[in-house]
DNA sequence: CGGTACGTTGAGTCATATCAACCATAGTGG
DNA sequence: CCACTATGGTTGATATGACTCAACGTACCG
């Protein structure tokens, strides 16, 4: 992991800006974080923390994707969510106080800072507006896990695929050729999804004979996007 | 909904022993939410609040079983949780100032003690510990919806059956007879596992013909606890 | 006594998982 | 430079878990 001349962010050119849920924090609490921040940097592949372990502070995306994941039975891995420029993670386990029900894995080369936890726990106590964003983000991650919770035991794996890629476009949009802004092994697919690989390789070359989407290997042009909103039953 | 002689249980005698999250309000928040909240009581099948409502409140639990859960394409329901005795339901809308994402109704006769939103705002804003308790709270319930995501998308069935019945026996306790403490169903069992009813009773008979549970009409009796969780896969 | 909700069982079907073979690509080391 | 290996992608054949549909039993309730 070379680093030559990293350009670390600072702190209230970054977050605040972006309405993030640092938003409410004074100047003064904005400086102490990019004080006591450390600024790392990852690679495809590299893992940030590992489930089960007890971590000392979060991390909050300053650049890249991390895919968050839980490994299941016989090491399958359940993606939880994905973070992006702005989004914190780790938190939960910080707060909980329990070690980490997840790992977090790098998928797009990332620069993201490490928070520690004592920080965090400081504003809380501190700053109670800052206490209710952070309530807020984390009773909102709530309501998705369990709409997903519902999606997951109720729908076809297809109708599944189908929402998922509709997300995926709502979270990291598409470019000007349609084509979606990140882009997933089969694989990562498929543990987004809950289904078996080969499922999901079928599914997607059935989306593409139906026109609704194009591949070039693992980009995904978006083709109808309202025919994926109908397939999936999603109205969000 | 006649009630006579209703005793209207005093908070001090109640939320505050039970280690709930209410443990660190003062006095006199304590004395607040006695002097607003209000007490109701309800029946088998009546609804608290509907998914999509805005509530202006949040629901502590006296006495009673209640079940949250989502609707799902054509009203299925997916359980999400279930709660009792000294658990809060419906903050996560207060709190993220959303619509209701889920509908709770009564299983068991409760009662319940209705406190506005407004008491939970200055209780996070003025008591810092409360603050940090309360998003204790949720960010364990988070941690437990991602695990539930993971079972769901990747166990079978009957895994997740097992699992459940190891869930309600650690939630509910089981008598001294051995009964499970709670009783649902075969519909609201297949709606918290997220299958059919009628693979939820097949699964059962099997589990009976195996020796692992018995069964009484709704009453389940738990035989072979440690079989149960080997099948489960569950290590909790 | 009929009605409604719940429980049970059997049979047939289908979506999805599993298993297996194969190809493409890229990185590695001798 | 070429085998060698690992990783990811694809396709086909086969197996099966779980759902659906349908019929029927049971029990409680007004």
């Amino acid at each position: 992991m070379k680093q030559k001349e990293v350009y670390i962010p600072f702190c209230d050119h970054c977050a605040v800006q972006r309405n993030s849920v640092f938003k409410n924090l004074t100047k003064e609490e904005i400086e102490l974080i990019n004080f006591e921040k450390e600024f790392r940097i990852y690679k495809r592949g590299d893992v940030l923390y590992n489930e089960g372990s007890r971590i000392s502070g979060f991390y909050c995306v300053n650049r890249g994707i991390i895919k968050v994941f839980k490994t299941g039975i016989d090491g399958k891995e359940q993606i939880i969510r994905f973070a992006k420029s702005g989004d914190i993670i780790a938190y939960r386990s910080v707060l909980s106080n329990e070690p980490a029900c997840t790992t977090a894995k790098v998928i797009e080369d990332a620069g993201v800072c490490f928070i520690p936890s004592g920080l965090l726990y400081k504003f809380i106590k501190d700053n109670s507006s800052f206490s209710m964003d952070m309530m807020k983000l984390t009773c909102h991650e709530l309501g998705e896990a369990n709409a997903y919770i519902t999606d997951i035991a109720q729908k076809t794996v297809r109708e599944r695929l189908a929402e998922i890629i509709i997300h995926l476009i709502n979270d990291f949009d598409i470019d000007s050729e349609g084509y979606l802004q990140i882009s997933l092994t089969r694989e990562e697919l498929a543990n987004i999804v809950g289904t078996a690989t080969e499922s999901v390789i079928r599914l997607l070359s059935e989306f593409k004979s139906d026109k609704l989407i194009e591949l070039n290997g693992r980009k995904i042009k978006i083709i109808n996007q309202k025919m994926l909103e109908k397939i999936s039953n999603f109205f969000g």
